[in-house]
DNA sequence: CTGAAAGCGCTTACAG
DNA sequence: CTGAAAGCGCTTACAG
């Protein structure tokens, strides 16, 4: 009534330990008759492998690590993160291995978590992300030998591998979007300035808007959450020359805006056009609905996955560019009135 | 330059390694004095246990589990599992206890995977959440001796501990609410009929909305998503008497459902009230803002997760009842006009 | 109170 | 191509 072991399927078939070592793990050094015979048995006792076994042995844990760091409280409306995981899931379970995944508080709590787990043996490698301008992660993790895909590059991931969507390219296809229809003061709520996708986001948001002869081109920084967004909205509306656009740098942001600017009595599109970054329910949901940036976040969450697989393959750390998201025209963005 | 082991530690303190394992996990059978060498030799060492070679001779995986069972892609807005994730790590992370959160797509996989991790040994014990009635799992769990916490019960949950709140009393509170307002047609959007919670839920509402002599109280069925929600709320607010208050199994629906009346011209409350089940950022961004049902959630993973240590530390099952959830009366619910 | 040994279930050189 | 043995880093009876 206990769970076979090896050693009870290698006494079955009468062979070694080391023999069906072998056949179970497909690698040569058997014939093909014996595999087959160790297979069989080992479907007939119904046998798996004892994780923790496997994992002391072969120094494998079999499972790869996610941390999110943010005050678990304000975690909530964002769709972004369950998407990825689940895309990130759909591909690691193909190779049956598991994902650690952790909320903590700060990113101190994060770098001790990587010791920890770099010390406990507990994963063989980890996604990185929500990249900070110089951030302590990368050195860490390369000190800490431990394989690492850094979501949401490109550049400063040092030798790690990254996948990355063009951020500007993004941008660019908004500011288009917004400048053909005739805007003219155009402003950003942005989000955490910390983070090296905002800090792209900004650039190119200048860069663009200078391009199409957008002087009044404000970029407000915010920390994501609703309140910041609704407060970042309500001055911006209530300036003495208000934009005739807003974008937002996350749905949550944007769907507080268009709160606020129903509040205020500021008619969505005619007075102010408003645009999501991210796509999401959320967006589809609102009256009118939100033109928003959207990309498969599912898929990018596999493609990611698969390339942490490879990097414990051996193979080297490779740069991945994912498709650029894609600008979903709604009824939020029209001509200024 | 390797990582230390125990080893180390008994050859560094001059002691065995089975006395560096008593005192390294503070049990008895160590003089105080040899123990306080030993920790010092430890912490002077950095060393940290394997969690895999603790794992295979204590039996022990020091992680647990909770599936998720649906298509991934439909899992988005609802901040219910993040919050909940949260507040289960916080408390499991107290005791060094890893999380291993899966999404799958159907309760077919979920059930593989709880074999899978039963004879891999990978999870010392499951959360059950999204509780049918008749579920499967309960007996599975049981037969696979696997332990378990049942969150969301009560009842039907065999000899499982559970924690659940009491979904008849919240629903009780909505009802007043509307009730005193002066509502006679009230609809519900209900959520996924096979699941226990909303069998309750329509239990309760029947029975308060009788209780108040509301004679006219329809449900509608839906799978929780923002479609069948808008779709919903179009077929009740267009039928030939349409009700002067919905509630929404959701916080999702509900935010559909505002949609839908502004679509329509429909005023929110002045035409017809809206209560969201379940607060969230989504509730307080709408213009008017979602009377909604709020509970601590993050709370409420805290006490899963420390029934389900206290199971594992061999306790009999218990059965926790958490606060009831509170009504927070917004801007979307009024008088009938 | 402490030490020496066996064992958890695998993988991996090393002989034959 | 196959077998016997050692070893991964812990815990846990069992002697002293």
């Amino acid at each position: 009534m206990k769970r076979p072991t090896i050693r009870d399927i290698a006494l079955r078939a009468g062979v070694s330990k080391g023999a069906v070592s072998l056949a179970l793990n497909g690698r040569p050094g058997v014939s093909e008759e014996t595999r087959r015979r160790i297979l069989g048995v080992a479907d007939e006792l119904q046998w798996r492998p004892n994780s923790a076994a496997r994992a002391l042995s072969a120094a494998r844990a079999d499972s790869v690590g996610l941390v999110l760091a943010r005050p678990a409280r304000t975690l909530g409306v964002e769709s972004f993160f369950f998407q990825l995981i689940s895309g990130l899931q759909a591909e690691l379970s193909t190779r049956s291995v598991a994902l650690m995944f952790q909320v903590v508080e700060d990113q101190a709590a994060e770098i001790e978590l990587y010791r920890r787990w770099s010390s406990e043996q507990r994963v063989d490698g980890v996604f990185l992300v929500d990249l900070r301008v110089d951030d302590q992660r990368i050195d860490l993790v390369e000190r800490l030998r431990m394989p690492a895909v850094v979501i949401g590059g490109p550049g400063h991931h040092g030798g790690l591998a990254s996948v990355w969507a063009d951020d500007a390219a993004a941008m660019v296809s908004i500011i288009e979007h917004l400048g053909a229809l005739g805007h003219r003061r155009i402003a950003r709520v942005a989000g955490l300035p910390g983070l090296l996708h905002t800090e792209r986001r900004t650039t190119a948001f200048h860069e663009a808007a200078a391009a199409w002869g957008i002087t009044a081109a404000e970029c407000v920084a915010t920390d994501y959450t609703d309140e910041q967004g609704a407060s970042a909205t309500r001055d911006l509306l209530t300036g003495r020359t208000p934009p005739t656009a807003i974008v937002y740098d996350n749905d949550v942001m944007a769907v507080a805006g268009a709160g606020v600017a129903a509040e205020l009595g500021v008619a969505v599109p005619d007075d102010v056009s408003l645009v999501a970054w991210d796509d999401s329910p959320l967006c589809r949901l609102l009256h009118p609905p939100l033109t928003a940036l959207a990309r498969d976040t599912f898929a990018f969450g596999e493609r990611a996955a698969k390339t942490l697989l490879t990097v414990l393959d051996g193979e080297p750390p490779a740069d991945v560019e994912d498709q650029v998201p894609v600008l979903v025209p709604r009824g939020s963005t029209g001509p200024p009135r």
